[in-house]
DNA sequence: TTCCATAGTTCATATGTTGCGAACTATGGT
DNA sequence: ACCATAGTTCGCAACATATGAACTATGGAA
């Protein structure tokens, strides 16, 4: 009867810039650990319910896998399902400031494609 | 009689955060920039003669590319030979501090690196 | 205890991306 | 006209990613 193989943490000195930045490199990933940096704790399927995206959880799976493998997030079996953390106060002691940033730029990236909604908006009303 | 496609530069607005994660997420392009943050203008086999790797100019050129398109430098023909300077500058203001902790943050690794190194060196010398 | 529902993982595979040698373009000098 | 230097493009092999189907894991209900 196989086992599900253990979920693996890398430990803090094992943590890559390289790792970090891929892993924040995709949308989805970006937005999963956004979503975590403010509600702690939030489960796989929980995500699909907040964000509007429709992802297959397979997907979905893989992606939490990266996060956790890349050492972003932390994941831990509460009953039946998986709670997620951000490792955030481990990372931003050996990488300074490096989270902040790329959050700070996901925002104002995100503001500005808010502008341009709009702008699109007034424009096709008027 | 085919001619060679112009550089694509990417305007400012269009510069994402995921393209600028992406494109310095690999160890190369990463040294690639940090150089021409360095010394702007930098060609790419100068980059060859600069660091002590060995990557075939087919590779190099496509790495140079990757930069370009994600907004991250600027390369323009002079004479024989291509000088690329960064848009730092440029990023600075739409993306204000990323840049900057991204590299802190690969300055560190590379620091913490070499102490393991010496650390090793030593233990096999004594 | 057996069965079921919920939550997530794994596997196979189709599709996408990347690395690199060979052949090409581009430019300046001889 | 030719050559040298600098870089680009092409084609293909190797690697990575997305996803449906089948699985494991856990807690509760019958």
């Amino acid at each position: 009867m196989p086992v599900m193989r253990p979920l693996i943490h890398p430990s803090i000195e094992d943590i890559t810039v390289e790792g970090i930045l891929h892993a924040l490199s995709d949308p989805v990933r970006a937005a999963i650990y956004a979503e975590l940096a403010i509600s702690s704790g939030a489960t796989c399927s929980n995500f699909l319910k907040i964000s509007d995206r429709d992802i297959p959880k397979s997907t979905l799976s893989q992606h939490f896998r990266a996060l956790r493998e890349a050492g972003l997030i932390r994941s831990e079996r509460q009953g039946v399902e998986m709670r997620n953390t951000t490792r955030c106060a481990e990372i931003e002691q050996r990488f300074p400031g490096l989270l902040p940033a790329i959050m700070t730029a996901h925002q104002v990236q995100a503001a500005d494609r808010m502008r341009v909604a709009k702008r699109r908006q007034k424009a096709a009303a008027g």
